[in-house]
DNA sequence: TCATTATTCTAACTTAAGTTAGTTACAGAG
DNA sequence: CTCTGTAACTAACTTAAGTTAGAATAATGA
């Protein structure tokens, strides 16, 4: 039931956005979680559900998505290990948008009610994690502009530059080499594009020299053009440290 | 500077998603404000700026939007009178887009350090404000599916439907019937297209009895109609009471 | 191991929306 | 009342991306 490791993890992630005292430490750990494995593309949240539990990602990615009444999918959002998945949903009642595994991931719900107390309980802590869902909030915002006013290869130029960044903020990539579990679908899904549009970008990406890939790893060769192309610009991922230090250029 | 009447439409504002108490108002209504107007495309906040103050929108219409390298622009969201504008900027440090008034606007001006000790010291006005941003951010949300996944069509007419609901909420408009001050250019850079076609699909709607325009005032005829082709339900706004009910089927 | 199902990749063709280049209609300034 | 600038509107043409359909290539599982 109480896992320490686990909760460490949303403390030190908390910590970089505010500075926590030890009570604060204290009333994170003492969250009553309880651990499970969910299966890729399991559903975590469904559209339309009460959510009376908020998901902390401990491996694997997840994603939130919705579908239109034409049937065609939106994602808005690809998360990575370590992050919370529900703060987004569980302050407001029902769920507005579906929150699916990308892979297997392993995941520690905790009670809302836990949670709103908690946030009561310990401001510093609510303001952190109100802080945490500003930069998805961020992220969402960019992804309005990357959808709604670049063509298809800077849309996809640039999620592949952001999930470089927070990947290797994350720990989980180094010298612009990451494994990205998504199939080409799931890529046209995050940019408003088709699979097949997807596929011809993604060629001529590589033709360009840009980026190389194999199976689901992806390795961006030359940074400074593909973030030229992609329009990308660090700021509205809002790194408190100035992000990842090892990638030329990363402004 | 303390303007009684200016702070009870926050106290209003944020009772509807948090109970409060009195030391709760009291406390909203220390606030030190500084009220001033502001010319129609007055900026507010730009991108890159450090912001201090956060702006509250006492009457006017105001819009956030990020430009592209490319020069072009996206609106990311339309702010209606009585609504907090840099909750989303503030509390981030550096702002990551443009706030920038859409008409002449009266405003108030809060310190964000102002806001932040509101928030520590009355964690039920913290958890408000967090809801007010999370509401924000479900709004993102429903427009990258817009922008990312409708037809021009199904997208002008989803936002002609956000912004009766809106504004119904809001008190300033009845009857489907309402003033939007917004360019066509300014509709075509919410939706992601271009003027020249939102003119087009502006006609089209106007000859298929959807809608009646004259000026800056929209009338929906067909509230029904154009829902179902705007593929449009209210959940992602989340209304706490359900919603302005003198709309015919608004579930 | 073979069969099945997902995913990647391609080519040929179509279309929704963009582009360019105007005209028309107002609204505010002087 | 005329000038000036902005916004609305239109037509003719172009293009980026979508569609359809199918082959090649992994994965996955019995």
């Amino acid at each position: 039931m109480t896992a320490p490791q686990t909760l460490d993890r949303v403390v030190r992630r908390l910590e970089t956005r505010v500075r926590l005292d030890a009570e604060d430490r204290a009333a994170i750990h003492a969250l009553p979680v309880n651990k499970k494995t969910m299966d890729a593309a399991a559903y975590m949240v469904r559209e339309g559900d009460r959510v009376d539990n908020c998901v902390l990602l401990l491996s694997g990615f997840a994603y939130r998505h919705k579908i239109t009444g034409a049937g065609q999918r939106q994602i808005i959002a690809i998360h990575l290990p370590g992050e919370f998945l529900d703060l987004q949903n569980c302050l407001l009642g029902l769920a507005d948008h579906n929150v699916q595994a990308l892979t297997r991931c392993e995941v520690a719900t905790v009670p809302v009610a836990a949670l709103r107390k908690l946030a009561e309980d310990r401001p510093r802590v609510g303001q952190a994690m109100w802080m945490d869902t500003l930069v998805d909030a961020a992220i969402f915002r960019e992804w309005i502009v990357n959808v709604g006013r670049r063509d298809s290869i800077s849309r996809l130029s640039h999620l592949l530059c952001e999930m470089a960044l927070r990947l290797e903020e994350a720990g989980l990539a180094v010298d612009r080499r990451y494994q990205l579990p998504m199939t080409q679908e799931q890529l046209a899904d995050c940019t408003g594009l088709t699979p097949v549009h997807v596929n011809r970008v993604l060629k001529e990406l590589g033709r360009m020299g840009l980026i190389s890939r194999d199976k689901r790893s992806v390795e961006i060769v030359e940074w400074d053009r593909l973030q030229r192309i992609g329009d990308f610009n660090t700021r509205y991922l809002h790194f408190e440290n100035g992000g990842p230090t090892n990638l030329p250029s990363a402004h």
